[in-house]
RNA sequence: GGGCCCGUAGUCUAGUCUGGUUAGGACGUCGCCCUCACACGGCGAAGGUCCCCGGUUCAAGUCCGGGCGGGCCCA
C-alpha cells in the first residue's frame, strides 16, 4: 500500500508540501519581467480606470507590519479591481525628506548640516538605501504596483518642480504669503512646524502664585503660572470682568516681579476665574490664547525665548535654557517673598510630537515665515468630505472635527536642509514675494539667481533668496495629482481625477488627509477622492504601539520567511478596517495551514484530471455536484459583494469556510468513490468537472487575497485549459444571468453523510473499515434523496446496507 | 472640562441601519482518532452578564436615556 501510496506521489506535478518560500520568490520575481508587466501595467487604453491613492511611506528603511498591512490592502484591491475590467492606477510613491533622515545623516553618518550640498547629496544617498530596503519587503509580501510608470520620490527634482510648480500657481491665486508671525516652534529641531505637528501632552508641573504689587503700592494680586521664567516678556495681567475680587485693580498698573516694568491689569472674558487665583499674566508669548490678547489689545512684544529654548532679553537670566531659568527666577522671586503659594499641577503641554518621537514642548516665536491660506477655506472642507465615501463611515468626523478646529493657516516654511526648497525670492526693501519663471523649475532660491534684478514693485535691488524648505505634507499632499497625471498627462488627468479610493490611516487623517484635500481642491477645483478607506494600527503583541525602545517591533520579513507572505495577507485582511489591533502570530499559522489545504486538495483532484478542461451538461451532474455548486455561486456572490465594500475580512472568511469546509470535507469525500469506482464514465466525468469548477472559480475568488498560491495552482492545474498568462490577468467569475443550482437534495446528502460519519468516529471505527448497516432519519425530503443517493453514501462510508426513515433527524450504524 | 466615535466567548468576527427561533462562524483550548490529498489532518466538546443600569415594546445584541472603559479632536 505504502509503495501504491509513493507511486501515485510520483506522477503527481505537485509536491507534498507546500513550500510559500520558493513557490512565492518565484512568482514576485515572474510578475517583475516584461512577460507579465502587462497584467499589472496602468494602460491607458479607454477601459474605466480605478485610481488608487494611499500615502507614500516616510522613507525610514524598515517596513513594518503596518506598511504590510496598508499594501496588502491596496494589493488586494487593485489585483480585484483588475480582474473586474478597471485599468488600475496603483502608484507607489516615497516620502523621503523630513527631519529623522536629517538626524540620521547629522549623528550616524556625522555629516555636518553646515554644507548645506554635501548634506543634502548624503541624505538623499541615506534615503536611497532606504527605499532598497523598503521595496525589497513590499516586493517580497507578493505587493505589485506599476513601478515601472508610476513610482516617485519627493526627493527628485522632477517632484520637486511639481511641487514648486504647484506653489506657483497658488501663489498666483493668492493663496500664499509670508509674514512675520509668531509661529510654533521647536527648539530642539530649530524648526517652525505646523499646527498638525502638534499635540497636548499631559505633564506634571507646578504653578506659581507670584506676587504683583500695584505700582501706587497700595495693593497686590497674586498671579498663577507655570512659566515664571516668562515673566521678562509679561505685558499684561487679566482677569476674569465677573471676579469681583480683582474690580478694583482692573485699570492699575503692577509691577513686574523681578524685572521692575509696569503692566496694566485688563478684564478680559477669556480668563477662567476658577483656575489659579484668577489672574493671568499676558507674555509674549507663552501659548496662542497669549497670541490673540497681543492683537487685541495691541501689546508691545519682548522676545522672551530664542530659537535654541534660550532665555533672550531677560537680564541676568539671558542665555539659560527655560528650564533653568525657571528655577533661577523663582529662587529669587522667593527670596524676595514674591511667591505666596506652589501647587503641584497636571497640565497639558503642547509638544511637537507628530511624527517625530521629539515630545519637546514647543515656544511662540516671531518669525518670518511662508504660509498657504487655509483656515478661510473650512466649508469648501467640509463640504468637500460631505461628500466623500468613508470606510468605515464613522471615521468620517474625525475630519470634520479637524476642520472646524484650524485655528491658523498653514505654515510650510521649515528651517531644515533636506526638502523641497521654498521657490521665492523678496524684495529687502519692500518685501514684494519674487517668483521663479516656470520653465526655470525647479529651483533653490538660495542658490539660483532671481529672475529679475530689481525688484518690480519698488525698484529695489536687494533682491533674497530664502534657505527655508518645505514642509513634508507640501510635498505629500499633491500624489493624487501626481498618480492621476495632472502634471503631465491632461487626457489621464480628466478620466482619472478625482481618485476613486484614498487608504490611508486613522492616525494622519488632520494632516495627510486634510493637507491633501486642501491643496488638490485649490489647484483643480474638485476634491481629490471619492472614498476613503481607513485602516487602524497593527500595534505590539502586547497592545501598546510598537517602538524600537519597547522592544515589541515585529517586522514581516520574519513571517514571510517562516509562514509565506499569502499567509501574512490572510491575517491581516482578516480585521475590520478601522480598528487597531495587537499583532498575533495565530492568524497567520492558521493562513499557513489553509494555505497547506488548499494545496493538498489541489494535488489531489489534479491527480484524477485527465483533460484540459471540463465541460459537462447540467442534466449529468448529480445532487452532490448541485449542491457544491450552489455553494459555488452563494460564495461567489457574497465574496465580491464584500469585495466591492471593501470587507476584505468578509471575503477571508467566506472563502476559508466554504473552501475547507464545504468543499474539502464535505465534497471531495463524497467524489472519492466516483474517481476511484465509478458506478458509470459520466458519473466520473460529472465529478471532474465539478472538482475543476470548485478549484478554477476558488483560485480566481482567493487570488487578490493570496495571490503566490492561487499563481502556482493556476499554471499547474488550469492555465492548459484557461490560457490566460496569469490567474490575474483572468476574469473575475461571474454569477450573474444564470439560474442557480438546486443544491437542496445534495445538502441532505451531506448532513446524512457527516452524521454518519460523526457515528463513525465516535464508535472508534475506522473510516475506511466497513460496517454491516447504517441508518439514517429525516424530513421526506430528505429520506427521498438519501435513497436516491443510496449507492454513494454507502460507497464513501464503506456501509453494506442503508436505510432511510422518516423521523427527527438522526444516524446510527450497527456493526 | 466639552464634542464625536467604538465596546459581541481567551482572540478575531457575523448579526445592529430595517427589533422577532436556542446570538452564527473561525482561531485558540480540551478530548478521541495516523482515515487510501492533507496529523499544516479528521470527528467531537467546553467556552458568552452581546460593557453596566434604566426605559420603550408582546418581544431589545439591535431603538431611546444615563453611566463605565477605550480612541480621536478640542480646551
Amino acid at each position: 500500500m505504502a509503495l501504491a501510496a509513493d507511486s501515485a506521489d510520483a506522477l503527481r506535478k505537485m509536491e507534498k508540501n507546500y513550500s510559500p518560500r520558493a513557490v512565492e520568490e518565484k512568482w514576485q520575481q515572474s510578475w517583475l519581467t516584461e512577460e507579465f508587466y502587462p497584467v499589472y501595467r496602468f494602460k491607458n487604453d479607454g477601459k474605466p480606470v480605478f485610481t488608487i491613492d494611499t500615502p507614500p511611506p516616510f522613507t525610514s528603511g524598515e517596513l513594518h507590519m503596518g506598511h504590510a498591512y496598508w499594501n496588502s490592502i491596496n494589493d488586494t484591491l487593485a489585483r480585484y479591481k483588475r480582474m473586474r475590467g478597471y485599468d488600475v492606477i496603483l502608484p507607489q510613491g516615497w516620502d523621503c525628506q523630513g527631519l529623522p533622515t536629517e538626524l540620521k545623516v547629522q549623528f550616524k553618518w556625522k555629516v555636518p548640516r553646515t554644507d548645506r550640498k554635501l548634506f543634502r547629496d548624503k541624505c538623499t544617498e541615506w534615503t536611497g538605501n532606504m527605499i532598497k530596503s523598503m521595496k525589497g519587503t513590499m516586493i517580497r509580501l507578493g505587493y505589485r504596483p506599476d513601478w515601472e510608470q508610476l513610482e516617485f520620490r519627493t526627493m527628485d527634482r522632477s517632484y520637486w518642480k511639481a511641487v514648486q510648480g504647484t506653489l506657483l500657481t497658488m501663489f498666483a491665486k493668492g493663496l500664499i504669503y509670508k509674514k512675520e508671525f509668531p509661529v510654533q516652534w521647536c527648539p530642539k529641531c530649530g524648526t517652525a512646524l505646523a499646527q498638525a505637528e502638534l499635540g497636548y501632552v499631559q505633564k506634571k508641573g507646578k504653578l506659581y502664585h507670584v506676587k504683583f504689587i500695584t505700582a501706587d503700592g497700595s495693593g497686590s494680586v497674586d498671579v498663577a503660572t507655570t512659566r515664571p521664567e516668562l515673566l521678562n516678556a509679561c505685558q499684561a495681567i487679566a482677569v476674569s470682568p465677573q471676579d469681583g475680587r480683582y474690580s478694583a485693580l482692573v485699570g492699575k498698573e503692577v509691577v513686574v516681579p523681578a524685572f521692575a516694568n509696569k503692566v496694566r491689569v485688563l478684564a478680559d472674558e477669556a480668563v477662567d476665574m476658577a483656575f489659579g487665583t484668577g489672574a493671568v499674566m499676558i507674555c509674549t508669548y507663552g501659548d496662542e490664547q497669549d497670541i490673540k490678547w497681543q492683537q487685541t489689545y495691541k501689546l508691545p512684544i519682548t522676545r522672551a525665548v530664542d530659537e535654541y529654548g534660550r532665555m533672550a532679553n531677560a537680564g541676568k537670566y539671558t542665555g539659560m535654557k527655560a528650564a533653568m531659568a525657571r528655577e533661577e527666577v523663582v529662587k529669587d522671586l522667593q527670596a524676595a517673598g514674591l511667591v505666596s503659594k506652589v501647587e503641584d499641577l497636571v497640565h497639558n503641554v503642547l509638544t511637537h510630537n507628530e511624527r517625530a518621537d521629539c515630545m519637546t514642548p514647543i515656544e511662540f516665536l516671531v518669525k518670518d515665515q511662508w504660509f498657504i491660506r487655509s483656515k478661510e477655506f473650512r466649508e469648501m472642507m467640509l463640504s468637500d468630505n460631505a461628500q466623500m465615501r468613508w470606510t468605515p463611515k464613522f471615521m468620517s468626523p474625525r475630519l470634520d472635527d479637524w476642520i472646524n478646529s484650524i485655528e491658523w493657516d498653514w505654515l510650510i516654511s521649515r528651517q531644515r536642509v533636506f526638502g523641497t526648497p521654498v521657490p521665492f525670492w523678496h524684495c529687502k526693501s519692500c518685501n514684494e514675494i519674487i517668483p521663479p519663471r516656470e520653465g526655470d523649475l525647479p529651483v533653490d532660491t538660495s542658490e539660483s539667481r532671481p529672475p529679475v534684478d530689481r525688484c518690480p514693485k519698488c525698484g529695489g535691488s536687494e533682491i533674497a533668496g530664502t534657505t527655508d524648505v518645505c514642509d513634508c505634507w507640501v510635498d505629500s499632499s499633491i500624489t493624487p495629482l501626481i498618480a492621476t497625471g495632472y502634471f503631465t498627462d491632461k487626457e489621464r488627468f480628466k478620466r482619472a481625477y478625482p481618485a476613486d479610493l484614498r487608504q490611508q490611516g486613522h492616525d494622519i487623517i488632520r494632516t495627510w488627509m486634510y493637507y491633501t484635500t486642501l491643496r488638490c481642491h485649490l489647484l483643480t477645483g474638485q476634491a481629490p477622492f471619492k472614498g476613503a478607506l481607513i485602516n487602524g494600527h497593527i500595534l505590539g503583541p502586547d497592545g501598546s504601539r510598537m517602538s524600537k525602545s519597547k522592544g515589541n517591533v515585529i517586522v514581516p520579513e520574519q513571517g514571510i520567511n517562516e509562514y509565506g507572505a499569502d499567509a501574512i495577507r490572510q491575517a491581516l485582511l482578516s480585521l475590520t478596517l478601522g480598528s487597531d489591533f495587537p499583532f498575533k502570530w495565530e492568524p497567520v499559522k492558521y493562513g499557513k495551514g489553509f494555505l497547506q489545504k488548499v494545496w493538498s486538495s489541489a494535488r489531489f483532484v489534479e491527480g484524477f484530471f485527465d483533460e484540459k478542461s471540463y465541460r459537462v451538461r447540467d442534466e449529468e451532474l448529480e445532487d452532490i455536484d448541485r449542491w457544491i455548486l450552489s455553494r459555488l455561486d452563494e460564495t461567489t456572490a457574497k465574496v465580491t459583494e464584500a469585495m466591492d465594500c471593501y470587507q476584505f475580512h468578509i471575503a477571508v472568511d467566506l472563502l476559508q469556510r466554504f473552501y475547507w469546509h464545504d468543499f474539502c470535507d464535505q465534497y471531495i469525500e463524497a467524489a472519492k468513490p466516483r474517481l476511484y469506482s465509478p458506478r458509470t464514465p459520466e458519473s466520473s466525468m460529472a465529478a471532474k468537472a465539478t472538482l475543476y469548477k470548485v478549484i478554477w472559480t476558488f483560485i480566481r475568488l482567493f487570488a487578490p487575497i493570496c495571490p503566490h498560491i492561487t499563481e502556482e495552482i493556476y499554471q499547474k492545474v488550469c492555465m492548459e485549459g484557461e490560457g490566460a498568462i496569469s490567474v490575474h490577468a483572468a476574469q473575475w467569475p461571474s454569477v450573474e444571468g444564470r439560474t442557480a443550482a438546486d443544491g437542496q437534495a445534495g445538502e441532505h446528502v451531506v448532513k446524512a453523510l457527516a452524521a454518519l460519519r460523526a457515528k463513525k468516529v465516535d464508535m472508534k471505527v475506522a473510516l475506511s473499515a466497513e460496517v454491516r448497516l447504517g441508518r439514517v432519519w429525516g424530513s421526506e425530503e430528505a429520506v427521498r434523496a438519501c435513497r436516491e443517493n443510496e449507492w454513494l453514501i454507502k460507497q464513501t462510508l464503506h456501509l453494506a446496507e442503508l436505510e432511510c426513515a422518516v423521523g427527527d433527524a438522526g444516524a446510527e450504524l450497527v456493526r
